[in-house]
DNA sequence: AGCCATCTGTTGAAAATTCAACATCTTATA
DNA sequence: TATAAGATGTTGAATTTTCAACAGATGGCT
C-alpha cells in the first residue's frame, strides 16, 4: 500500500485515541484530529466518513491485532499457552488503548466486536472438525466464547491484576476439557 | 508551508538524529532513513541533496532553533536573566540532540556554525550603537563569543553539572561590566 | 581479479494530499 | 430572536510524494 496512506491513516488513528482518552468521543472535531496530526481536514474525509466510521474502523483495527496474536503465525490456532501469552502480552503493550476501547469509550462496541470475531473463529475451527459436532454446538461455542471474553475484560478492566503467566495457565485449565477436541489448523 | 513538506522534512531530520545517535553519520544510508522513516527514497533527495546536505541543514535548524531563544521574543536581544533562562531551558529540554552535535557526530561543524550564528549576532547589536565603537571592537566581540559558546559547551559536555540558575546569574555576573553598553532592540 | 549485493542519484507517470473556496448546519451569546 | 463563530462535508486545481525502473558507484568476499 501507498506509503502516504499508511502513514496517514496511522497519525489519524493515533491522535484519534488520543483524543479519546483526553476529551472523549462527543467532543472530539474532525478539525481536532486534522490539526493535531498536521494533516488537512480534507485529507480526513478521504479516509474516513465521520467521526463514527473512524471509531469503527479503529475498533476494527484493534479487534484485528488482537485476533492476529491469538494464532501463533500461519493461522495455526493450536491452543496452547504460548498463543495465550502473546495474546495477553499484546494487551499488556497496549494497555492504555484496550482499556479505553473496553470501558468508557468503546461504548461497548469494542466488546461487542471482539465478541462476533472470536465466535466466527471458533465457529470455523469447528467447521474443520465435523465429527465434533456431536460434541460441540453453538451452546458451547457462545460459553466459550463469553468466558474467555469475559476473563479478557476483567483482566484488562481491573488494570492486570495478575501475572501473565498466571491467567494463561488458569486459563489452560480451565480450558483443558476442550483442548483436545478443539485443535486445528486453519489453511485459507 | 505545505503540511506534508513541513511533516516529511521532520520526519527525516527526526530518523536522522536517531540514527546517529545508533551507529554514528558514517554508517548512516539513506536507504535507513526512507525505511524508518516510512518515507520514499526518492522524496528525501527531493529536499536534501545528500547524507552531507542532510547533517548541514540539520545543524543549522538545531543553531536557528537555539537562537531564536537568545532573543525573549521580537528581536529583542537586551541581555536580562530571563533570556539566558530560556537558552538553557531549550538546551536542556532537547538535551541529547546538542549533546550528540557538540561531540562526536557534529564534527565540530555544529560549534562554529554557532560561533558564527552568535558572532553575527553581536556585531549587528554594536552596530546599532554606533557610539560604543569607542569600547566595543572585534576583539571584544570574539572575547565574548568565545566565553559564551565556551560555557555552553562545557555545560552541555559535562551533562549540565549545575542548576539553570546558577549558570546564568554567573553568566549575568560575568558580563556585567558589558551589560549596559550592550543594551539593544532590532527591528527589521 | 571478479562477483554479488547494496547504495546512490535520477527519471516520468500515477496517486495522494493540500489548499482555498464553497454551502449548510450547530450552538453559544448578546 | 438575531448574529456570529465554528463544524461539517464537498469540490477542483496545484503540489508533493510514491513507485518502478534505470545506470553507475562502492565495498566486501572467494
Amino acid at each position: 500500500m501507498d506509503r502516504r496512506i499508511q502513514r496517514t491513516r496511522q497519525a489519524i488513528m493515533s491522535t484519534f485515541i488520543d483524543l479519546l482518552t483526553e476529551k472523549g468521543f462527543e467532543k472530539i472535531t474532525i478539525n481536532d484530529i486534522a490539526e493535531r496530526a498536521n494533516i488537512n481536514r480534507g485529507t480526513v474525509y478521504l479516509h474516513y466518513d465521520d467521526k463514527f466510521d473512524l471509531l469503527d474502523k479503529c475498533i476494527g483495527d484493534y479487534v484485528d491485532q488482537l485476533l492476529n496474536h491469538c494464532s501463533n503465525g500461519n493461522n495455526d490456532f493450536t491452543l496452547n499457552p504460548n498463543a495465550f501469552e502473546h495474546v495477553f502480552e499484546y494487551l499488556e503493550k497496549d494497555f492504555s488503548i484496550y482499556h479505553l476501547l473496553l470501558s468508557n469509550e468503546g461504548v461497548g462496541f469494542f466488546r461487542n466486536r471482539l465478541y462476533e470475531a472470536i465466535e466466527e473463529t471458533l465457529s470455523q475451527l469447528l467447521s474443520f472438525r465435523p465429527e465434533n459436532n456431536a460434541f460441540f454446538n453453538d451452546t458451547t461455542i457462545h460459553f466459550l466464547t463469553s468466558g474467555f471474553i469475559g476473563v479478557l475484560e476483567w483482566w484488562i478492566s481491573n488494570s492486570m491484576p495478575c501475572a501473565i503467566k498466571e491467567v494463561t495457565e488458569q486459563l489452560m485449565f480451565l480450558l483443558e476439557p476442550y483442548t483436545n477436541q478443539l485443535v486445528a489448523q486453519i489453511n485459507n
